[in-house]
DNA sequence: CGCAGAATCACCCGTTCGGGTGACGCGAAA
DNA sequence: TTTCGCGTCACCCGAACGGGTGATTCTGCG
């Protein structure tokens, strides 16, 4: 909550900057009093706006509308095994990429594959580099999008 | 919720006088203008607010939203509503098993979603439990093998 | 009005993860 | 034969994660 009150108040800062700026420029130019008006009208009611909805954001009830498209029929799952060769990934390493996937844990991969911990991490730990991933979720998550894995 | 809008209202005429107070040092003359800038900027602030509360009144209503279904060869993906009331799982959960399931890192949600690392450490504590799973790996397993998320 | 549910945040503590480094054996290719 | 890729394992350390508890605020519902 104080991150939030934060960011309003550095945002009410810049806006308020922003205006001066606007108005110096119009002070100076001897324009309208109407345009300065109409502007400072403007940004504060959006940025009322966008607080009101922020503030009070309900949760809004989604409802399903089917909108049925034509999709070329997807293949199965064909692996991408031109991309796995690509980024280097080794047999065994995929087969850790896939028990990542499936929810387990370092421990647990070690023991279904007969392996230590270490080792499990080892492997993880090439696969995270060659996927660029930083997190085991997030390798997953690419593994997913590149068809490495199902 | 009242106190906050007031909380914002009083903000925004601190902001409004230090506004008023620097430009007075600066432009002595042409009082007028800046008086109504600033009445203007509050008014119409006010207003947003108002305006905010207003359209999220109404967002109440159920929102349609169109979905896209794809129609493979396996299932198509529709968002199991009933699986995810059975669950109990709220819409802000939800939020923040979608971003887990995109690979984000607790600090991350919590910065994209504008809240504390604790508060979304809570947030999947209660999936896991929801979801019965134990890492965050195993709870996307399930969440995308319930078809609780793409 | 009071209550339940949701969302927010904090703190502690133990576990798991991930990075870095180094090492060894094996089989294939150079 | 030497090199190289792969799979295996170990240790350290800091960061991230997960569990548990407690607390506050706000909303909707009786």
């Amino acid at each position: 909550m104080k991150k939030t009150v934060l960011v309003y108040g550095l945002l009410g800062g810049v806006l308020i900057a922003t205006l001066q700026l606007i108005q110096y420029r119009f002070l100076v130019l001897e324009h309208s009093l109407e345009i300065y008006g109409g502007l400072v009208a403007l940004v504060f009611a959006a940025l009322g706006i966008w607080l009101g909805r922020k503030l009070t954001r309900v949760r809004e009830v989604p409802v399903i509308r089917e909108v049925h498209i034509e999709v070329p029929v997807q293949a199965p799952f064909k692996r991408n095994e031109a991309r796995v060769a690509e980024l280097g990934i080794t047999p065994r390493e995929l087969e850790i990429l896939e028990a990542v996937a499936a929810g387990l844990s370092t421990r647990e991969i070690g023991e279904q594959l007969f392996v230590s911990e270490n080792t499990v991490k080892t492997h993880t730990s090439r696969l995270f580099d060659k996927l660029s991933a930083k997190r085991r979720t997030q390798a997953v998550q690419r593994a997913k999008a590149e068809g490495l894995i199902t």
